[in-house]
DNA sequence: CGACGGGACGC
DNA sequence: CGACGGGACGC
């Protein structure tokens, strides 16, 4: 126990020790006066009893006949469910009743679902896995039921990672503990109902309960944005009065101001033809000037509703990519400095990331919806004839289309002159040539201006920093790719930071469930970093694949 | 049949 | 100094 990072004042011990692992502790009705003795020689055959906690009523001290059994395994304690369920303790004539227990928080409510958690993981799984490879690499541990690999629904391309479920939750956890470290396996929870996906859904969006009406305007934003923008061939000015559709989307959108004025720092060098048309993606805006020489602009939307919508989604957005943009309600501008350079620019974002969540929502959740502009903002560039790479690079005039000429050229986060773009492979899981390790000095860089740069050499598989750490890893598919790559970017500059490109040393094996019980656990979701890479932006890639 | 103690020094 | 990421299902 000692040796656990995890734990942090809020959970305490207790909640912790009591679902880790997960589902490791039974809830057992018994028959009144089993003696705990009784227990321990019913059920230490099944593995390491870490508890057993004889429920006695708080006043009386009558036994109640429920018991805690807590195992230091979840296949013990499946295994302890699978053959006491039912069965009754010697000198007994009543049949236990042994289910998994619930979480304390959870309390006592019985989930009609419970046994697909207990059946049913997560796991992550190279990109190039079909479906089969994930049945027969889980077939090891136990009879599956089905497997499912999550793919865009677009592309048909795997998200990278899929379910798993079994018949027989001792299967479920003879898989979660004894898989590989890299499928990172987690007991799946069960799928949200219909009704619970839009609460949550209508939540991430607003800050109250909205009609049916807008529901269902909401989730149709999704969709080509045929809807929202009937007649979109070009988002130019006045493009905001077509019908009241926009509007109505934004109007339960939480605000903290009255006002319906940004205030924008721009890095120097956007034109104000661009900068409108990227603050125009959003709807409502009326104006959107831009003082091109000091780089402040002020934009104005119909609504303070649309203007904090605007703000949330356009704050922190590189634009080029390298120099994030600064925007903030005009009527709060007096509180605080604007970045004058990436470096401030980047650690400010990152510090107001707290903020860019609306209240109560999660950072997934937020994340959706990000996605979901994103990809509007694409399909809206695309009509307008905008070719976002030109935007990324900040090329104006649509200077890049020499393709394939080996010419250099002038980019806007790097203090040299770069290749052309190349595009990324796919990680096959069998292509990796060379990695990279790379440290960003002083705190990092995001990881669109990482794929951007790196992918100029060719043949790259991934680039990424770790969560929240200036360092990270390139992987090429080819090692003379990898290493023009160190020949030019070692020692530059991207959007302000100092580079160290060099030769990675192989990697650590990776760790597996089961035997120790190591600290796989949990805890590495609480540390989410939302990077100012995932706002919103406009992947080449991403927007082939959803047009 | 049905739901949450005692222990304790690891900050 | 700077060494190994994250991921959630249109029922």
């Amino acid at each position: 126990m000692a040796g656990r990072d995890n734990r942090d004042g809020r959970d305490g011990r207790e909640s912790r020790g009591l679902d880790d692992p997960p589902n490791s502790r039974l809830f057992i009705l018994c028959q009144k006066g089993t003696t705990e003795q009784e227990f321990r020689d019913a059920f230490e055959k099944f593995g390491v009893i870490e508890d057993i906690w004889i429920i006695k009523d708080k006043r009386t001290n009558e036994d109640r006949g429920i018991v805690y059994i807590k195992f230091s395994k979840t296949s013990e304690a499946m295994q302890a469910m699978e053959e006491m369920n039912g069965r009754a303790l010697p000198g007994t004539n009543k049949g236990l009743k042994v289910v998994v227990a619930n979480s304390k928080r959870d309390g006592s409510t019985r989930d009609p679902r419970e046994d697909e958690r207990l059946v049913r993981l997560f796991v992550i799984i190279p990109k190039h896995f079909t479906e089969q490879n994930l049945r027969d690499e889980f077939a090891k541990y136990g009879d599956v039921e089905n497997v499912t690999v999550l793919k865009d629904r677009n592309s048909g391309e795997s998200k990278g990672f899929g379910y798993v479920r079994y018949f027989k939750p001792l299967h479920a956890a003879m898989a979660y503990e004894n898989c590989e470290g890299s499928y990172k396996p987690k007991f799946a929870e069960p799928q949200r109902s219909r009704d619970e996906r839009d609460e949550i859904e209508i939540h991430g969006f607003s800050s109250h309960h909205s009609g049916a009406g807008q529901k269902r305007m909401y989730e149709d934003e999704i969709h080509p944005p045929g809807y929202l923008y009937p007649d979109i061939g070009f988002p130019g000015p006045g493009y905001h009065h077509i019908g009241t559709g926009p509007m109505d989307i934004l109007a339960d959108y939480p605000t903290t101001s009255s006002g319906s004025r940004l205030i924008i720092q721009a890095p120097i060098g956007l034109t104000q033809g661009y900068l409108s048309k990227l603050f125009n993606l959003i709807p409502g805006m009326e104006y959107c000037d831009l003082n091109e020489t000091t780089g402040l602009a002020y934009a104005r939307y119909s609504s303070p509703q649309c203007a904090a919508y605007a703000r949330d989604k356009l704050n922190g957005f590189e634009y080029p990519l390298g120099s994030p943009l600064h925007v903030q309600m005009a009527d709060e501008s007096m509180r605080q400095e604007f970045p004058m350079n990436v470096d401030k620019g980047f650690s400010q974002f990152a510090n107001s990331l707290g903020s860019y969540n609306a209240p109560g929502a999660s950072p997934v959740e937020s994340l959706d919806i990000r996605q979901k502009v994103k990809l509007q903002a694409a399909m809206i560039l695309e009509k307008a004839g905008i070719n976002p790479h030109n935007l990324l690079n900040f090329a104006s005039g649509g200077a890049v289309g020499s393709v394939g000429d080996g010419r250099k050229e002038r980019v806007s986060y790097c203090n040299i002159p770069l290749p052309p773009p190349q595009p990324t492979v796919a990680d096959d899981g069998k292509n990796l040539a060379q990695r990279l390790f790379i440290v960003c000095q002083p705190s990092g860089v995001s990881e669109r201006v990482l794929k951007d740069a790196f992918c100029r050499f060719g043949n790259l598989i991934d680039v990424y920093l770790l969560s929240g750490r200036n360092y990270g890893y390139a992987k090429y598919a080819s090692k003379d790719c990898a290493m023009k790559a160190i020949e030019t970017l070692h020692g530059q500059t991207l959007a302000g930071q100092k580079m160290k490109v060099l030769e990675a040393e192989p990697p650590k094996p990776h760790p597996v469930h089961g035997g120790l019980q190591g600290d796989e656990g949990p805890s590495k979701k609480q540390r989410l970093h939302i990077l100012p890479d995932t706002g919103l932006h406009l992947e080449e890639t991403k927007i082939k694949d959803e047009l």
